[in-house]
DNA sequence: TCTTGACTTAGAGTTAACTTTAACTGTTAG
DNA sequence: CTAACAGTTAAAGTTAACTCTAAGTCAAGA
C-alpha cells in the first residue's frame, strides 16, 4: 500500500501536477487523501484512476463526460448498467474512429506514393 | 469545371462557412477564387485541398503545421522532398494513433467485460 | 423600386483543457 | 534557526479552433 506524492504521481503517470490538481478540482479523482500538511497523497488505486482516465481522454471522451462516467463509478453496482452502456457505447466511437484513422493513413499514403 | 458557392461547398465538404472562411484567413486555403460580387467561390480542387486538410486535421496535426504543409505545396517540386518528409512524419504518427487506440480499446473492453 | 436573402468583413466571444501566478504553509538539511 | 524546497489555494492567463455579431453589399424576384 504505497503513497505517492503529487511529483511522484505525476511522473508515474505522465501528466503535470498542475493537470492532476485540475482533474481532482474537476471531480475525476473524488479520492485522493492528503497528510497532516494537507499534501496530496496518490494511492495506487488512484493511479489506476488515472490511467483509466487517459485512456477515455486519449480515445476522445471529453473531461465533463469522463466525469460522467466517474461519477457513475462512484455509486457502485447500482449504476453499473447505466455506467456498462456508456462504455459501450464509447467502445463503438473507437472502433469508428480506427476505422476513420485507418481510412486517413491510406489517404497519406497515397499522397506520400504520387511524387508530385 | 463547376463552381460552388460557400453554401454548397460548406455541405460537401460538411465543415461550416465559418470554418471555411476561418481556414482561409489563417492561410490553409489560399486559392479559392472570388466573383464580381466578391462571393466565394470554390472550385473542385478546393474542396480537394479542404478534403486533404480534414485528413490532416483528424489524425491530430495542428491547423499550424497543415499551414506549413501547404505553404510547402504551393512551392511545387521545389519543396517536394521537405513535403514528403513532413508526410512520412505524420505517417509513423498516425501508425503510433492506431495502435494506442487498439491498447485503449482493449482496456474499455476489459473493463466492460469485468461486471463489477 | 423595394425587399429578401445570401453573402462580405473585422473583430469580439466561446469552449475545453490546461497552465501559470501570487501568496502562503509546512518539512527538511545544514 | 533558517533557508530552500515542495507542496497548498484561488484566480487569472493561455492556446487552438472555432463561432458569432454587427454593419454593410449585391443580386434576384414581386
Amino acid at each position: 500500500m504505497s503513497l505517492y506524492t503529487i511529483a511522484e504521481a505525476s511522473e508515474e503517470v505522465e501528466l503535470t501536477p498542475y493537470t492532476l490538481r485540475y482533474y481532482e478540482k474537476e471531480g475525476l479523482l473524488p479520492n485522493v487523501i492528503k497528510d497532516s500538511a494537507g499534501r496530496r497523497k496518490y494511492r495506487d488505486d488512484d493511479l489506476q484512476r488515472i490511467g483509466f482516465i487517459k485512456c477515455l481522454k486519449g480515445t476522445g471522451m471529453s473531461l465533463k463526460q469522463i466525469k460522467e462516467y466517474g461519477d457513475l463509478y462512484e455509486q457502485g453496482k447500482a449504476k453499473f448498467k447505466e455506467r456498462n452502456a456508456m462504455l459501450e457505447e464509447h467502445r463503438e466511437k473507437i472502433l469508428q474512429e480506427i476505422k476513420t484513422q485507418k481510412k486517413y493513413l491510406k489517404m497519406v499514403e497515397a499522397k506520400i506514393q504520387m511524387k508530385i
